[in-house]
DNA sequence: AATGAAATTGCAAACGATTGCAGTTTTTCA
DNA sequence: TGAAAAACTGCAATCGTTTGCAATTTCATT
């Protein structure tokens, strides 16, 4: 490995003068700055992030938090644009998790033991102390799809994209609207909020009995739930799902069982991936923009970082769109 | 940050003596070993990653060459897998890529600048010099779905699995099967091997019209394909798809235009994602064990890192299963 | 040419951990 | 009890880079 010394000494100057040339400070002499940038280019030096970290406390270095399974398409393609907005900064990307078995190490350690400049929370359990210690600790964190006070936090606007779905379905011409709602989280509140506020607006009814428990990203307990509801002395006429992996997979199961989506049943998705425009018939959903959430997000993070003092964390909500369907028709029975 | 020096200070002992203490080393007196743990724990030490790397060149950094967009489901599973491994054994995962934009910095160069302690490559151009200059370097490497020549590789058994279709496909009455075969690569070469070896075994006739070059993950792509096919003088009663996301789409873009599937064309994916056995009818498909894989390269990658001097590159495949699915059914007219 | 200011440069001390070597203590055994 | 062996500990150098301070050079100005 060629070191600024090995540099230095091939120039006839410090290690001082080296580094100093490398790195374009203005009190670095430019004959001679161009002349080690040369060399240093020609020996292929790089740096050695371990000695600069060390040194400066920076590494460069964005750690990401994600508990669960990777193969949720919606949290891919977010770490995907991510990794773009950062790699852009000239920053690299590592993975931290409490490893499951030997349960030391809490995530704040683990960011501050490798000097992470800051960490983005995908996907966490954010009631666990552990995580709320980092978001309150001095590393920048900022937090996707959640709400936390006083922290940089980047949500999709879940209470609009229910209102949205809501117009949209009662311009189909239901009525009878059940919502089948994934874990309890920020997310879970602020679609039933918009589901509440879309019906007052609108003037529809919302039973208790069509707000209904669920999970997200859960096929077989999606599809239980809307046989439940179809089984209901009145039952709605169109369900809106929690993720469009759950209702894609319903939708099979339905199928299987005889009930016709849209005939019998309307269904309508969340999120918007690709598949969910793909099968037949494809599903109205709700799309949201990751590339958005995955640019204001790293826009808080790198800012955070580069000026701590002045930053104050903030909370942005990104819209999405509407996607009309095959899995919303006018209904049979209104 | 507490420092070994702090640690030192309050056992009164000098910072070595804390050093070999904490890393459990035989030549440390059990008496203090255990006080001077206690207090580490006490005082919330954890080491410096940047500190031990710059003196051990160990960064307990595995780094992930991942060069596609992330949403595929089928690499995402196998990032998730191999995530797993990896923490087990206490590294973390770094993601490298090349800054897309300033075109500075090799891989091998973003490995070593960080002291990586070995590199999974999961998807890349593995014809780029790039790539080659990694595998050759003295990291430790480990390849995925590629074969290197004496280099650490893992791959699905792709000819097998091609074997393994065919044979479903010829039981269920085929006889005029054509492939739509992915980029060219070692993956597209085996599944080409199996195809044609398949075909002389059970007596196929393979002629060359059924041999189509496309994409992966290119649902439009293989949509074209099939009609293409489907045009043929005479067209063939079942298509094998590169993939399960080209095969979902394209099975929504024939039914849009009035093709029916089993019923004109038998259609057979790869892959294996969850999806394609949710849709309607389920995609006959040959599923990989992405977590076998991720066993399997973590191993040979950590056995590489652990004892460079004993470990001689391999290449292991690892077999899956084929999946039976409404989309192959006997053909109409054999 | 002398003077002071400005521009460069080098010295040396960090950053926090590890480790060979030597020195000290303890133990063992005769 | 004494000497040798074993066990433990500390010193100090080292990993590669950055940076405050002081020293040196360069330059403009009179």
């Amino acid at each position: 490995m060629v070191r600024l010394k090995d540099i230095a000494l091939a120039c006839g100057v410090s290690a001082a003068t080296v580094s100093r040339a490398l790195n374009g400070r203005t009190d670095s002499g430019n004959k001679t700055a161009a002349e080690i940038c040369r060399t240093a280019k020609e020996m292929g030096y790089f740096p050695n992030a371990a000695a600069r970290t060390l040194k400066t406390s920076r590494s460069n270095n964005i750690g990401i938090l994600y508990e669960d399974r990777m193969d949720h398409e919606y949290f891919s393609a977010l770490l995907n644009e991510l990794r773009q907005c950062f790699e852009e900064g000239g920053y690299d990307l590592t993975l931290i998790r409490r490893s499951a078995h030997s349960e030391e190490g809490t995530y704040l350690e683990r960011a501050s033991r490798r000097s992470l400049d800051g960490v983005a929370v995908i996907q966490a359990d954010f009631n666990s102390a552990d995580v709320m210690r980092l978001a309150a600790s001095s590393i920048p964190t900022v937090i996707l799809d959640h709400a936390y006070e006083g922290s940089d936090c980047v949500m999709c606007d879940n209470q609009a994209g229910m209102e949205e779905i809501l117009r949209a379905v009662y311009e189909a011409g239901h009525r009878k609207i059940a919502f089948i709602r994934g874990e309890r989280g920020t997310v879970t509140r602020e679609r039933t909020n918009g589901f509440y506020k879309g019906c007052a607006e609108l003037g529809i009814r919302a039973p208790g009995a069509y707000m209904v428990d669920g999970h997200f990203h859960d096929p077989a307990a999606c599809a239980e739930a809307i046989f439940h509801l179809l089984a209901l002395e009145e039952p709605p006429t169109c369900v809106l799902c929690p993720d469009d992996f759950s209702c894609v997979g319903a939708m099979a199961d339905l199928e299987e069982k005889g009930v016709n989506v849209p005939g019998d049943i309307s269904l309508v998705g969340y999120d918007g991936i690709r598949l969910a425009r793909m099968v037949k018939p494809p599903l109205a959903t709700y799309r949201q923009d990751i590339a958005r959430m995955a640019r204001e997000a790293a826009d808080l993070l790198l800012e955070a970082i580069e000026d701590p003092e002045g930053h104050t964390p903030r909370q942005i909500t990104v819209g999405g769109v509407f996607l009309r369907g095959g899995t919303l028709s006018a209904p049979k029975h209104p």
